[in-house]
Parts: C-alpha cells; structure tokens; sequence
DNA sequence: GATCCACAGGAAATAGTGGCTT
DNA sequence: AAGCCACTATTTCCTGTGGATC
C-alpha cells in the first residue's frame, strides 16, 4: 500500500493532462461474489454451523443442516468458508472421503428440476439431460445413480432454496434415500439455505422433520458489524487515505437500516468509490456515499424496467402516457383501455384485464408504481389506484430502449426531449 | 343493518413449447 | 409419428370484500 501524500498529487495533477487518482488497489475485494479468507462477526452462526457439520468427520450420515437470513447477511460466505475448511480437513482422515456439491436454485421452481440440475452437476459437461421430457421419478433414479457413483459423503447445498415453493419432493427423497436402499455407497446430506423464514412454515410436514434436524440463523448484520466487515475489506481494497471521515460508518449506517445486508454496503463503499474516480478526488466523501445511494437505486429499478416480459412492458408505457397527459393517480380502468391500444398499435395480441393487472401487481412489487387501495363504498366500490413510484424521466429513458413496441406519440415526444 | 358497487384475486381450464420414449 | 411429461403464460369463471348509501 503505497501512499502518495495529497500535496504532492496536487501538484502533479496540475502540470499533466490526466490526473491520476488513486482510489482502488484491489476493487475486486469489494465485489459481491469475493470469498473473504476470514469471517468477520458470525461467530455464533460459524459454532453452530461447525457444530451441526462434526458427523462428517466421524465418518457417520451427516445431518441435514437449514440456513436462514436475509440475502447478504454470510450465508453463503460461512458456508463456503467451513465447507472448505472441511474439505481440509476430512483429507486427514482415511476414512472420510467427503465431496460437495453446489447448486444455486434461484431459477428453479421445482424439485424436479432441482433433481435434473443436480444430475447435470454431478455429470460431466459433454453427457448432460435435458430440462424436460422425463417423468419426475427417472430423474430421481438417474439422481441416485450419480449419487450412488461418487461414494463417501456428498453434502448438497442448495442455496436459494425457497425458490422450489411448496414442490418440496426432493428434500423428502435424498435424505432418505439410504434408508429405502437407493443408496448403498454414499451418504448423502442437504444444505438447504433460504432467505425466506416463511419458507420453513411452507415445507410438508414430512420434509420438517427430517430436515429440520439443525437450524441455524442469520441475523441483520447491525452497524458496527457492517462497520467492521467494511473495514477489513477496504483495507486491502482501498488505498490508505482514500477514505474520508465517516464513509466507511454512513456506508454501514445506511446498509444496516435499510437491509443489514453487507453486500448492500460493500456495494454502496464501492460505488462511493467509483464516483469519487470519476471526479477526480483521491478520496471518497460522504456525499459520494449519498450519490452511490440514489444511483444504485436507480439502476436496480432501471434493471427490474429493462427485465419485464414484453407485457410487462406495454403496460409501463401505458401507465407512462396516463402520467405525461395528467396527474395520477389512476386505476385498472383508465389503463386497461391505454394498454389495449398500445398492444394493437405495436401489433401485439393484448391480453384480458385480468391478466394485465398482474403486470401491474408486478411493476408495484418491484417498487415502480405506488399502489393504493380504495374504497367507496356502495356507489363507487373498491378498487387500486397507480402512480409512479420513480422519476418519470427516468422511466421515459428505459422505455425508449424497447424493442418491437409503437410508443404513443405523447411518449415519444418526451423521449425526444430528453435527448 | 341490509344492500350493493367495482373490483381483487383464487382456482381451474387451456394453449403452447420443448423434449423424451416407443 | 403419436403419446407422454413438465412447465409457463394465459384465459375463463367466479367468490369474496369494505364501506358509503339506502
């Protein structure tokens, strides 16, 4: 870590045409998907976690082991960490033979699939089955093959795992699949990590008691933990000085109020960071951190815009031109019609109220549109009104982007305005 | 207190896609 | 080629609901 004194920076950057700010010396640390050589503030979690995993290395059937907590509190980290660590160490031992197998669910809405995309993991690249056309039971059967082939113990890890929904078969079947003899060679084990406490309450009964042999959970890193973990991270991540006073406690601060998650705040330290560069300052400020804030945001928003189906989109255009002619807010019956058109004008076949409503329902969960609840009684009934959660230009700039729908003209006229 | 508006949203049926099996 | 299988997006049908009005 090499640290130029400001003076002479300042110095230099006003004799040369490109200043050369020096924010980052390793930004990678402070990436999402960086595997920390160390755990800051889980200790807890790491005994439990430890503790639950000691059947392993006594060579017996490992137990089932559930994770909870919200996205971006270590689960995953932790769970990395030890099993690595495991892996270590149950190479001491002649007797342990010990594999582990990851698979994140987050595109996976059944056990089915879980079960195919297990059998792809453990396949090789050039020998893998398709997502469809088996009946669920084959695929279970090629699953306990595959399984079978390894031997020793196979702990799976399914990260994500809320996302299968209440289609919990497949944490029924594998962890007794050595009790109804589809297993002779290899003990099997399931790592389940959710970021949904309710999905507990989902799972079958049956699955509960099997799986829910051991339970740890993950709490909201607070301020000073995030505080910490940003902290060891920027210490390699950052040159020394890059950070000014309070960035690294705002970056906390904010993370921890709003989602206790640590990847929010190396995201926001980050980012802080690249504005910083691209101002040419050597160090980060506390309104750097403030902007980081409004543009992540942004982009999470602009990114939900970008991802709808195409449906998705005709109905933001709709709501888009209902907010540029007046002021919201407005309800399914002035959008439906709006839809309709735009569908028609693009060539599109639009779809029954019922249905675009949905849309609609998804533009309010993904914190697009504010969504309102009414009622007015026995003359006007009940119903919800909509109105732009987010900056209308902003949303006017996604639009412009889409492809093979007509804008209405008063839609693109304000495209063209901002341009 | 009964009525009734205007819609929300659940449930089941249907369409359509991609892929396996015989 | 015909019959399955799983899955997604949609349509169709319908029941439920809170509160202003009768």
């Amino acid at each position: 870590m090499v640290l130029q004194s400001s003076d002479e920076r300042d110095e230099s950057r006003m004799t040369t045409f490109t200043p050369d700010t020096d924010i980052f010396c390793d930004e990678d640390m402070l990436r999402d998907d960086y595997q920390p050589n160390s755990i800051t503030a889980r200790e807890t979690e790491l005994d439990a976690y430890q503790t639950a995993l000691q059947p392993v290395i006594n060579g017996a059937q490992p137990r089932n082991i559930f994770l909870y907590g919200k996205t971006g509190v270590g689960k995953t980290a932790v769970s990395r960490y030890l099993l690595d660590q495991l892996q270590r160490d149950s190479t001491q031992y002649d007797d342990v033979d010990l594999s582990v197998v990851w698979l994140n669910c987050t595109n996976l809405s059944s056990s089915y699939q879980v079960a195919v995309n297990l059998v792809n993991e453990l396949r090789p690249a050039d020998d893998q089955i398709s997502t469809t056309g088996y009946p669920q039971q084959r695929v279970f059967d090629l699953l306990y093959e595959e399984l079978d082939a390894v031997g020793g113990t196979v702990l799976l890890v399914l990260d994500e795992i809320d996302h299968i929904g209440s289609d919990d078969e497949i944490l029924y079947e594998i962890p007794r699949a050595r009790s109804n003899d589809y297993l002779t060679e290899t003990k099997p084990g399931v790592i389940g990590i959710s970021n949904d406490f309710g999905f507990r309450d989902d799972l079958s009964p049956k699955v509960k008691d099997t799986l829910c042999e051991e339970e740890i959970h993950f709490a909201p890193y607070n301020a000073p933990e995030l505080e910490a973990i940003l902290g060891r991270r920027a210490e390699e991540a950052l040159y020394d000085g890059a950070i000014g006073s309070g960035v690294l406690g705002l970056c906390a601060g904010i993370a921890a109020q709003d989602t206790g998650s640590a990847r929010q705040a190396l995201d926001l330290l980050y980012q802080a960071g690249e504005l910083a560069r691209a101002t040419d300052h050597d160090r980060i400020s506390e309104t750097n951190v403030h902007d980081a804030r409004s543009k992540l945001e942004r982009s999470q928003i602009e990114h939900g815009m970008r991802e709808l189906t195409r449906h998705g989109h005709l109905s933001l255009i709709a709501m888009l031109q209902l907010a540029i002619e007046s002021t919201g807010p407005f309800r399914v019956r002035n959008i439906y019609p709006r839809y309709r058109t735009i569908a028609e004008q693009s060539n599109i076949d639009p779809l029954v109220r019922r249905r675009m409503h949905d849309h609609l329902a998804d533009l309010a969960m993904l914190g697009i549109l504010d969504r309102t609840a009414r009622n007015e009684g026995r003359s006007g009934g009940q119903y919800y009104e909509y109105s732009f959660a987010v900056d209308l230009d902003l949303v006017t700039t996604v639009v412009s982007d889409f492809e093979g729908v007509s804008l209405p003209r008063r839609v693109s006229e304000l495209v063209h305005s901002l341009e």
